[in-house]
DNA sequence: AGCACGCCGACT
DNA sequence: GTCGGCGTGCTC
């Protein structure tokens, strides 16, 4: 009875539940199973999906100890992805299983493609050769492989000939490996002749893939500058490399512009990655991706848990974008996690906007990333002329929202046949409801914010939780009969507006929760490109990948909107949106105009929309942020408190304002008791802390989490970057 | 996170 | 009399 034998030896394994670290799970004696290997284990009731992790098993009572049960015929994850999921549960205060998870999350990917049954003609002759057969013989002529009802289908006969053909043994049958998802890209197709500005940063970004090694670039420039086709050239190198690279965007501006942009350079589209794939799909690219049968990703950013064979670069279009924030379980940005991937995996990472964020600036400013500025755009693509109008000289009649100068610029627009749109970044009719005689606003029960009317549907939504109600005839509060009154304008309001004044236009309204859905959304933005529209009215969703050629008017009805609302990035925020939705027009060659509604004309978000002064604003921006020590220079966390119920939830606020006074540089900025969202009897609150130092905030929320009050429920905590801290 | 067990209200 | 709501506890 040496120790070695018979005794169980046993390995961690990570596993798709929020515990501290992995388990351990017993292999047979003797064996081993290296780190990375995906596995399926018991746990509790059921099996799951796990991955093998790095490090001694911990100590375990031998009694709980089960066996591994399965190991999936599969590439493991490499020991950089490993890396990277541990630093991200680390960075973000997430169990490491639940961020394991995230690249796991392909149902039945761990097994490889079946490969098909194909058939192969040994060359020999039938006894009889029929007509029919024949011509299946001549069509399997060369020593292809077919499927047998696909030889069939091509030589037009029915299946039972190719029977009997292989019933006198003149088929070998064969395997043939599952259809690629996408062809592979080929680096050297299509390039289209660059600018001398172009080329200059296209040739910097070879370099910096082909040298290898971990660089992060900003490529910074305007609208129609080119971004795309300098990043396509970083792209091209990684793949005359060897190596795979995957393109980050907000998953709205994963559109066909793109991919057929894509295929026009490579000759193939990248492998898609985003929440709409179907499972099939995703088995099949998230088990490519891992065999580097695919070469490029464009996805969205869970893309970045994709298990790359040999990822050689990562590009982050529109790097500024929020959607790269994952506020959801693990609270991550794409944006930083995906310089970190680069980081660890040895390899460059290109940053892209036109509107770069302020922490990408203070990086590339601080010389910590590479910036390459486009200046021009192309000569047929001027940009707008942009003008403030300025509401307190020319406000709008009473009740409506649109200015007699943008009016005035619509009437002249549709006068020469050409297109308009109106933004307003508010979806429904009103934006509140309000008894005239009591004076009785409705709010959400749930999280206390203004219900939204939507007229067309008869209801009043709320746009934070989705709580909605009819909307109805007599006020809860005073029972007054037909004294509601809708206050402020949404999308759809202001299309009865333009209408009350444009009655002969055709108007579309856009919005995300447009009746129909997408593929309606679709049709109306090819609608709008033919041209079957005079006046557009939309929200946000025309602010991203979508262009429209023959827009030549964009008035942004409230520019202000949003400035006020206690967000510590709102300027920038708003400079970001109001730059990216009036670069929708003007791509024309026409002269074309943008109009800023705004009562602030003096702001400097507006001040540097209409000078184009990009630069001061940014720096201003910069020094307003360190003088205020927020983001990037102070840490701004948000903490999501999900209790089942207010007391509980309060409870947590109360330990983290005890626990804040022992850490130096930490101030709660509440208020903490008031709900954002109540799902299923689940109160979640916004906690904002802010903190000098990530260290801190990190030790501190870490100690608030062991030792804060424990009630059910879980805390989640999302922590602004430092930007210092992973470069 | 997911799942079973377990205890109280309205229905085939 | 059961079906099913979600509160509670547990998973190597």
């Amino acid at each position: 009875m040496t120790a070695d034998s018979g005794e169980k030896s046993a390995v961690p394994v990570l596993v798709p539940m929020p515990a501290p670290g992995p388990y351990s799970y017993g292999v047979p004696a003797g064996t081993t199973i290296a780190p990375g290997a995906i596995v399926a284990v018991p746990l509790g009731p059921r099996l799951v999906p796990g991955v093998v992790w790095d490090g001694p098993a911990g100590k375990v009572d031998a009694k709980k100890l089960r066996a591994i049960e399965h190991v999936f015929d599969c590439p493991p994850l490499d020991a950089a992805m490993r890396r990277f999921i541990d630093w991200l549960a680390d960075y973000t205060l997430s169990p490491p299983g639940l961020v394991a998870r995230m690249a796991l999350r392909v149902p039945a990917a761990f097994e490889p493609e079946p490969a098909i049954d194909g058939i192969v003609w040994t060359g020999g002759k039938p006894e009889k050769l029929t007509g029919p057969r024949a011509r299946v013989l001549d069509m399997a002529e060369g020593g292809v492989a077919w499927t047998k009802s696909g030889l069939a289908k091509a030589a037009g006969v029915s299946a039972t000939v190719v029977d009997g053909l292989m019933a006198q043994g003149l088929f070998d049958t064969v395997a043939i490996p599952p259809p690629p998802v996408v062809p592979l890209p080929d680096p050297a197709l299509g390039r289209t002749p660059l600018t001398s500005d172009q080329e200059a940063a296209a040739a910097t970004l070879r370099d910096a893939v082909g040298k290898g090694g971990f660089s992060v670039s900003l490529i910074d420039g305007v609208t129609g500058s080119g971004k795309t086709e300098v990043y396509f050239e970083a792209i091209a190198e990684a793949l005359r490399q060897g190596k795979q690279a995957l393109v980050l965007m907000p998953e709205i501006a994963l559109t066909h512009a793109f991919l057929d942009r894509f295929h026009d350079r490579f000759g193939a589209r990248p492998a898609e990655w985003h929440s709409d794939l179907s499972p099939r799909q995703r088995e099949k690219t998230w088990r490519q991706t891992a065999e580097g049968r695919v070469r490029v990703v464009a996805g969205a950013r869970s893309a970045l848990f994709l298990p790359f064979a040999e990822l050689g670069l990562i590009v982050i279009d529109e790097e500024h974008d929020q959607a790269f924030k994952q506020e959801e379980r693990v609270f991550y940005n794409a944006r930083d996690m995906g310089v970190v991937r680069a980081k660890i995996g040895g390899f460059p990472v290109v940053l892209a906007s036109a509107t770069p964020s302020v922490e990408t600036r203070v990086n590339a400013d601080a010389g910590r990333y590479r910036r390459i500025s486009l200046p021009t755009r192309f000569a047929d693509a001027a940009l707008p002329d942009l003008k403030a109008v300025d509401m307190r000289r020319a406000p709008p009649a009473r009740g409506g929202s649109l200015s007699p100068v943008t009016l005035n610029a619509v009437r002249e627009t549709l006068a020469k046949g050409e297109q308009s749109l109106l933004f307003l970044n508010r979806r429904g009719y009103a934006p509140l409801t309000l008894c005239r005689s009591c004076g009785h606003r409705f709010a959400c029960p749930d999280c206390d914010s203004w219900l939204v009317e939507h007229r067309f549907r008869g209801r009043l939504v709320c746009h934070r939780c989705g709580h909605n109600e009819e909307r109805p005839e007599a006020c809860p509060h005073c029972g007054a009969v037909g004294e509601l009154a809708a206050c402020g304008p949404g999308v759809e309001r202001l299309a009865e507006e333009a209408l009350g004044h444009f009655p002969e236009a055709r108007i579309i309204v856009l919005s995300s929760d447009i009746a129909g859905g997408a593929k309606r959304l679709r049709l109306e933005l090819e609608a709008i490109a033919k041209g079957e529209a005079d006046i557009v009215i939309g929200t946000q969703l025309v602010a991203k990948g979508h262009n429209f050629p023959s827009m030549t008017l964009v008035a942004v009805v409230d520019a202000d909107m949003g400035l006020n609302n206690g967000d510590p990035r709102a300027s920038e925020r708003t400079f970001q949106l109001l730059h990216q939705v009036t670069g929708r027009a003007g791509r024309t060659g026409k002269k074309s105009l943008g109009l800023i509604q705004t009562w602030q004309p003096d702001h400097p978000v507006m001040r540097a929309l209409v000078s184009g002064d990009m630069e001061s604003f940014y720096a201003r921006e910069i020094a307003e942020r360190e003088r205020a020590h927020l983001p990037p220079f102070g840490r701004l966390a948000a903490v999501i408190v999900t209790a089942n119920s207010r007391i509980e939830a309060e409870g947590h606020a109360r330990a983290l304002r005890r626990a804040a006074p022992e850490t130096a540089d930490i101030d709660v900025l509440g208020p903490a008791e008031a709900p954002i969202a109540v799902i299923r009897g689940e109160h979640r609150f916004r906690l904002l802390i802010h903190g000098e130092r990530r260290a801190d905030m990190q030790g501190f929320l870490r100690a608030m989490i062991a030792s804060g009050p424990k009630p059910r429920g879980s805390i989640r905590v999302s922590v602004d970057i430092d930007p210092q801290s992973f470069v």
